[in-house]
DNA sequence: TATCAAATTAACCATTTGGTTAAACTATTT
DNA sequence: AAATAGTTTAACCAAATGGTTAATTTGATA
């Protein structure tokens, strides 16, 4: 058997050319040849170490959609903070989580529309927790003076606004900023403050 | 030459065909053959029409992305609406149109990503105008007593609040409905007068 | 109704692509 | 150092795929 650093090394050099190929192209626009060389390995060694392509890609979106669903629901629970200390906290772990991977948006959504079973398939091992979500909402709910339906609208828009602007970097550049990506990342930049004001503002503005 | 009816109907067949493969498969994942079926026609007659894939892709992307403008830009710069007016206007028809093209954000999004050049070649045709648009924000700045800079930001968060919900279906059917999609369609449904005043409440509460 | 151009098709082609195989290589064990 | 087991590669394969060609059909026109 060789050393267990080296084949490691060659697993690890085929998730990361993996990862950086179909997060880009997506399992139907990646090559498996693409890949190989990205790893600067044979083809014919990434089927021996994930039997297909689906495999492989797979073995990826997993990882990927896990780092989609942020583990912020402890801090949602969190009875030592105010509503609006959540918000704030939330959306910038969110947005700076997107900040690091500027095109996990794009993948993921790219990927669940071509296949929407896949979500169902990884529901369980992708950090997510219904049950938990629910007893987040209630809290919320009591803590806002907002019915659940309220809350969970207003979850889904704050959600919104963190992941567009990622998602849609190729339209907002261009139509918003004309191609200049200096402005749209200072944008980017921005965003945390904003989304977090608009959110606590829009509550306040309602509860009046 | 054969009848003009019978011409136009078998390139309509076509695009209506090819429609519907790209949009839910993409470019990458769509096959010339799918298409062909779909339009009850020869593969070659594809050819024969459009001359290759990347053609009938582009002219089929040209106008869905055309209906993914909306052309709301004059309404948004009347003088005889209020700015409140102007936001429940522009969420309503947004979402109206996503109501009635489902898979348009999720296709836009797609291949935006995969080529992001395509969204600056199709700028000048999709009835967007960046003059017209900076217009708008310097009217919206005036009546909202907001920044340059904040109504910028917060018309993406009111794009972002139509559009994901639909371009992120699978995840939200999902995580939020359990995969009841009946419940899914009552919450886009509620979407238009949530998200008119959510953003509207955020106006009031900033502003106060 | 003979002619002609456009429309349509069946058969075909070259390339790409995911996947396989058998041989070669490497390191560990005896 | 011989045997062994795991790793890596070059060469290969079958199916799929976008695209072409040559022949046939269709319908209008003279």
């Amino acid at each position: 058997m060789k050393s267990n650093k080296i084949e490691k090394d060659t697993e690890s050099k085929i998730l990361e050319a993996a990862k950086r190929v179909f997060v880009q192209k997506g399992l139907d626009g990646a090559r498996m040849q693409e890949i190989a060389d990205e790893a600067r390995i044979n083809k014919a060694l990434l089927h021996y170490y994930f039997r297909s392509k689906e495999k492989l890609f797979m073995t990826i979106f997993k990882v990927e959609l896990n780092s989609f669903f942020p583990r912020l629901i402890p801090v949602l629970l969190s009875p030592d903070m105010t509503h609006e200390q959540k918000i704030r906290h939330f959306v910038e772990e969110y947005i700076d989580l997107f900040l690091k991977n500027p095109f996990l948006p794009a993948f993921v959504l790219r990927e669940v529309n071509r296949n929407p079973q896949i979500i169902a398939q990884f529901i369980g091992e992708s950090g997510i927790d219904s049950r938990k979500l629910k007893e987040v909402m209630k809290v919320l709910s009591n803590e806002m003076g907002l019915s659940l339906n309220e809350v969970l609208h207003l979850m889904v828009t704050t959600v919104s606004a963190c992941i567009f602007p990622f998602a849609g970097k190729p339209i907002i550049e261009q139509v918003l900023f004309e191609g200049n990506s200096t402005e749209y990342n200072q944008f980017l930049r921005e965003r945390k403050k904003f989304v977090a004001d608009f959110v606590i503002f829009s509550i306040k503005g309602r509860t009046i």
